[in-house]
DNA sequence: CCTTATACTAACCTTTTGGTGGGTAACCTA
DNA sequence: TAGGTTACCCACCAAAAGGTTAGTATAAGG
């Protein structure tokens, strides 16, 4: 009974664990705007137009998403015409290898 | 012109690649069936009384999108009551280590 | 004083995903 | 002959994800 108990935890812990990594991972376009933020932060418009195929409001949603799970950040500067840029946080380097190495999947199975 | 449309080839590849990734990866349940069948085959019915949380028809559903994708393969043992295994693919298993590692992209947003 | 630029918000709609509750065939056992 | 076992299928439904279109504040530039 214990033991159940022990092995149910850990399941937990694992659905919990990866919930939080599919939260981040999916979405048509998550990948692609950390992938984005690689080596220099971005400014909204930029995006946009690295990114013509999302809709404003789903980039505006997945950006405040990925806010909110601590991957990027957001810098306001109190100018007009607004300036806002968007980075990767400490976290999000630091998972940003790992990432990355998901294109090795597709990849693999696109092959002939 | 030229390397406009080189950047948007490049472009569009590794959208395709990122769509495949996320075709395997995404889907509250494929990541975690594809870990129970790791070390071995699994059969249907051991599936579904390891992971009670999901439906019958999605984890139907899922396997079929699996082996559709190629990660995983499925025997069928012509006996009755029926008996049909599902295993990983040489592909599965190539890209397992990176899907494995995923579990950390989790855990480090999970800390306190 | 009208236009342009930027970074959004809000209302609405469609498609995709996930889930429920039933049914099925085939053989074995009691 | 009734009930159990296994691995499914089907019709239907609710919620989530993704998308379109229009509108907003602010200041600078012509």
């Amino acid at each position: 009974m214990n033991e159940l108990s022990r092995t149910l935890k850990t399941d937990e812990i694992t659905q919990l664990v990866l919930k939080k990594t599919l939260d981040i991972v999916c979405g048509k376009w998550r990948l692609y705007i950390i992938f984005q933020l690689t080596d220099q932060a971005c400014r909204y418009g930029e995006l946009r137009r690295r990114i013509p195929e999302v809709s404003e409001k789903v980039l505006v949603q997945e950006l405040k998403e990925l806010v909110a799970l601590g991957v990027i950040e957001k810098t306001t500067y109190g100018e007009t015409p607004p300036r806002v840029e968007y980075s990767l946080t400490e976290r999000g380097r630091k998972v940003l290898p790992i990432l990355l190495q998901l294109k090795t999947v597709g990849e693999t199975f696109l092959e002939v």
